[in-house]
DNA sequence: GATGAATGAGTCTTCATTCAT
DNA sequence: CATGAATGAAGACTCATTCAT
């Protein structure tokens, strides 16, 4: 069994793997209404039967694509350590970074998101480590006496929201100002933000 | 003109209202795609044809909606008087009253971004009055010394996407922890946050 | 409204008719599963769509088709008079007629039974007169005294079986020895079985 | 031939009655149209394309199944002794035994009729042994003067088409009035009528 | 102006069958 | 012998758009 069971094993996987890169490219590149099983098994050089042999519809491919990305997002998601102001402005940067990376599926959540209770979860489970970790970080900060008393939950979807949002509406659509803003102004001002919105400022 | 022209007009006029509250009103709760010309018609008590006797396609149809929408909102967005402070609080309340009297229509725009550059327009346009006045306030009370010297711009930017997307986050999609954020929790805490991110704070 | 809309409708009732002749035939030929809405469309000379104009699927345009056959059945089938076994003979050679006219659809309706519920209420709706019909035959003549005492319903749709079945295995099936057994011939044995089940026979 | 060669076929034997079995359960519970190979193959725990190495297609599984089926119902069909009233109540009631312990397949066979001619075959071999006992009774007791003078071929089609018929409409198909049909009740009458229609009536 | 019947392109999905391993 | 991955043909259904009346 092992020596053929375990060819036809990789040439599946193989097919698979196929398929969930098609599927990634093509619902990036025309988002998720515009993406059809057609386009996907022609992206993968599939037959198109093939397409339902690893998912059970367009929905369950795009779950299976975020589900990857999710995990991509998250590995590439680096705690920053040092000077808080310091490893804040470090944060938004690298959050800036793995947004641009990741625009295409971003956008294409956002516009999916109606479409299904099941694609909602995707975009929360997204966001969700994210938004965890601020949440986290503004207690540990909060009981070291370096961050305002503030209502943690809110605040840290609060500040989740305006990085996130700014970063979609900078890098991903058309903001017509966007072209003068470059990542570094951006990142200076947010963390600026940021900083002075929950940070205790030390008196000059 | 005759007496029979200005009739037909005036009954023209009536259709194509019809049309515009029916479409409006398809769009708001079924949202961008689920929306089909047909159901439109039905909403309108019009023939199925006559939609196009009014608008060129879907997407027409859309621009005209969100056209009347973006006048509506503007006209609803209060400009806040008094202790900067309170005006803030003031300001965010307002932005969540008008979000919510028209998240499906916002919530419809953001599905339909990806659909077409024009809509991505409409997009902006909406945004647009919220941010500029956001901007105009900073320089106004940057130049009163009232607000630190920061970039405007992107501080107006990243000032309403906070307040924007943390509405939408809340109060449309299902945010699980969205039942335990009261208006009056959120509203407190940006407001907060957004204080202390730009204003000059007066030492106790 | 008259002239215009009346020309309309007019069409559209041709179109409608067109599609109903179609699937009729289409149904009769190929029988129930073989049926597709692109054969019926090819048949009516129409485009694919309109079919959906007519009917919401492929059972709703069998269950017309069922309802027209219905009706035209129950109007062919003639109450016969006179001499009791002579009525019965006379009415047993109408059946044979009537199913012959119609043996395509009875079997496609056989065949379509297990595909859904509604199909076994068609089938059940084209008997019943039938049964009906020789229940109360049995009732009457039993009150005169020509029919001996029986459980009516039961042979009433044991005798309707008898025909029924008779019918479809002989004049539809090409059971072997159909081609000796003429009409005549099986309308006379199975009037005499008939008769003799149930009737009160005279001593010679 | 070596004891390997001899495995083998056992082997290969237990999988081909492994489907066989499987097919028969699933053509049984799901009807013939609904039926697919994966189900079959997924019931009997094979892979897929082992079916194919048993069985041309799903009309040759059909038929091997019909043909161990029409033995057994054969081995099920007791001929009756003993006075001619008594054993023709028998009769009937062994027919309805065995045709409920059988009707899925039956309806399945009915279901089937029109997809092709060899099953048409099936379902006339299925019929032949029934109808040809009762021809041969009719003859015999004929003979006996017990029974009166008739076309024995056609009144053995008509008769047996009236019990398995009615056994079909009311112990398959949910006629309305089935429920208060007990079987009981359904023997009695149909071997009243059965026995009046053929057997000479001794005067009381 | 208004109507609504007709069109047909575009997608999803299922499943019998094949074949390399 | 058995496997199960891959194929691709086939069919149902929707809906934006046109156009004769």
């Amino acid at each position: 069994m092992s020596d053929q069971a375990s060819k036809r094993k990789e040439k599946a996987a193989a097919t698979a793997e196929q398929l969930l890169v098609a599927a990634r490219d093509v619902f990036e590149t025309r988002g998720y209404q515009a993406t059809t099983v057609g386009a996907i098994t022609e992206a993968a050089n599939t037959a198109h039967g093939t397409f339902y042999l690893y998912f059970k519809n367009k929905e369950d491919a795009f779950a299976k694509v975020m589900a990857s990305v999710t995990a991509e997002m998250y590995r590439e998601t680096q705690p920053q350590e040092g000077d808080p102001r310091e490893a804040l402005a470090a944060s938004t940067r690298n959050f800036f970074e793995v947004f641009r990376a990741h625009r295409g599926l971003w956008r294409c959540l956002l516009e999916g998101l109606h479409t299904s209770p099941a694609i909602e979860g995707m975009w929360l489970d997204l966001r969700r480590p994210f938004v965890d970790r601020i949440a986290r970080d503004l207690k540990v900060l909060g009981s070291e006496g370096l961050v305002r008393p503030v209502d943690t939950d809110v605040a840290a979807h609060a500040l989740g929201s305006m990085v996130e949002w700014f970063a979609f509406t900078h890098f991903e659509l058309d903001e017509p100002s966007a072209d003068e803003v470059t990542i570094d102004r951006a990142v200076e001002t947010l963390t600026d933000l940021w900083y002075h919105s929950v940070f205790v400022i030390p008196p000059d």
